[in-house]
DNA sequence: TGAAATAATTTAACATGTTAAGTATACTGG
DNA sequence: CCAGTATACTTAACATGTTAAATTATTTCA
């Protein structure tokens, strides 16, 4: 007779109940604009860098390349981003938001800064920094370099 | 010009590299036996239950239907696990291990509870306790009931 | 230089996530 | 008892996750 931990005691359980509360604040809202979680990300993380390569907004956007192509290829077509060869490395592809994705970060950002801070307000902003910190120190250490 | 709090800076962020830290650690030992997460997850929670019907392994095992619909398929064209149906209710499936399905148990609930004690040796056990209450609390606030 | 190693991205194949709709059975109030 | 509603599960359709392999371009160094 094999005894495991109990399941609802398990930190990588636990750790995506909390996401899943978070997220499904965000997704009806992303939804309403058409957009997934992911492809906010990555709307999000050009908007930040002006214009980025494949690779570093994987990096950044913390999606793997397989997924990230996939999701460019949609945004692409949509006319939400714009690539365009780096002339240097024609290896590389660089992508910038066009108006079209400006405006959705226009229209967007403020929203789901707003839900943001219900969590924050929610779950009190003292006991949010020492989870922030926590959550920081655990994926420093945890992960394998 | 819009200013969004930085990526880095987002909960759900940090929530979701926090957790693949700590999956990066299971997943190759899951794939030598075969397993992806979410099989394991279903494993083990019908071993804790002895039996159980597919709605309250959805909830425990933390999947959406449809997905469950799927895994279970795959568990029972393996003969890992063994559907019947509830005599009472005829909607019901209930489902059990088969005796390779607890062999699985055997051989590899050993090795994810090595992996689980690196972890928590890594970071600290009084970090994780605080971590572990942190989440419980988080999740169970932010959750839209 | 030019063959071999490395790097950036895409494709492939299969598994799961997400929402909506479908199907069959059970329940409930008139 | 039965029409309407609710419940349990499955199917459908599309998006993303995961690993491995393929493709194309760069770098390295004998």
């Amino acid at each position: 007779m094999i005894t495991i931990r109990g399941f609802n005691q398990s930190l990588p359980m636990m750790l995506l109940k909390a996401r899943e509360a978070a997220m499904s604040r965000f997704r009806p809202m992303l939804r309403r604009h058409n957009l997934t979680e992911q492809r906010w990300r990555v709307i999000r993380v050009i908007y930040e860098h002006n214009h980025i390569d494949a690779g570093e907004l994987a990096e950044k956007s913390f999606l793997l390349s397989p997924s990230l192509t996939r999701i460019l290829r949609y945004l692409e077509s949509e006319k939400i981003v714009l690539r365009s060869g780096d002339t240097k490395d024609l290896r590389r592809s660089v992508f910038r938001l066009t108006n079209k994705g400006e405006e959705i970060i226009k229209r967007v950002a403020p929203e789901t800064e707003s839900i943001y801070s219900d969590i924050e307000r929610i779950f009190g902003s003292k006991e949010f920094n020492k989870i922030f910190n926590l959550l920081e120190k655990f994926s420093y250490k945890v992960n394998k370099h």
